[in-house]
DNA sequence: CGTTGATACTTGACATATCAACTATTGCTC
DNA sequence: GAGCAATAGTTGATATGTCAAGTATCAACG
């Protein structure tokens, strides 16, 4: 097996103690790629990717709404922030919102038509970065990957205190 | 092989299209999870993870210094934000930072004994918290991680039109 | 009903990140 | 050695994230 080549990329010549903590600043590393990437395939359209994740899910529940917080608790971001993203969202007319009769605590938030023509262009653009970024995995590596993912997600969960109930 | 936990976590139904994008997202979510579990131990510090690693890379030359934007390329940072970053550590007392005169446009910055007391005070809950994160995982697993994970970042350098050369 | 605690946000103050100029210094070329 | 591009870093404007406190509404209890 090839050594790591994070020692290269961070220009350090120590190499990692264990190769937990090894693959521990992998993770981090792998994942500001990604998003660098991704945010790259997102740049034309003007938007961020907290807020292409909004939209998403906001597109997944089209036909009735999400209350703000309940988006909140679908991304991996706290409550506070989400109201002032979405401020952003519907002065761009992405999305809309409206105060429900029934329990008028709640804001429901709906995509417009505006935001589901700029998520279908993206619909080609986004997955096929994906596909080129794991190409040179097998479908067996990346399942292995992602069940890895799974146990440290896990691990991490049991562990921290503080985080968001899921 | 048990699905992927994360269609739970975000509370969607919807299986991915592929298994890459269920991996992207995998890697991603992972990366928040690591992130947050690492700034709880850095907490009591009153240090952010950026700032951490900072510090890090400094005791890592603790002899020479390093240019400012040296620190930064080592980062997985942009120049601009590094030297508000290394304001506020010099604030702290952790760094210091002089004009050499051999090239008087560099700014040299040293890590302070401060700063390397506060990362002996590290040492041993850092690198705790990932043996702990990553134990579910066998030694093996790990090793294929870092091989998958250092496939992917190969694949983003390729892609990434902008990315600061490494 | 009135009060009390919980829920669903919102707001303000502040820290940090991002992007695009701008300055200072150096090295190169003629 | 004067001019000029390249390098190293700073600065200002703006966007975004974060934390603590505040407001409005609901639900349940007496």
């Amino acid at each position: 097996m090839p050594p790591s080549s994070i020692l290269r990329e961070l220009r350090q010549n120590k190499p990692f103690p264990s190769n937990r903590e090894e693959a521990f600043v992998g993770v981090l590393r792998t994942a500001d790629m990604l998003r660098w990437r991704l945010s790259e395939v997102l740049q034309p359209e003007g938007i961020t990717l907290a807020q292409f994740n909004v939209l998403r899910i906001l597109r997944g529940a089209r036909d009735t709404g999400l209350p703000t917080l309940e988006i909140g608790a679908r991304l991996v971001e706290q409550a506070p922030g989400i109201t002032r993203l979405i401020d952003r969202l519907e002065l761009a007319g992405l999305v809309r919102r409206e105060r429900p009769r029934a329990d008028r605590r709640q804001v429901l938030c709906h995509i417009e038509k505006k935001g589901l023509a700029l998520l279908s262009r993206l619909d080609t653009t986004v997955p096929q970065a994906s596909e080129v970024l794991f190409a040179g995995l097998g479908s067996a590596e990346i399942d292995q990957l992602i069940t890895a993912l799974d146990a440290i997600r896990r691990a991490c969960a049991a562990r921290c205190t503080s985080l968001r109930k899921q």
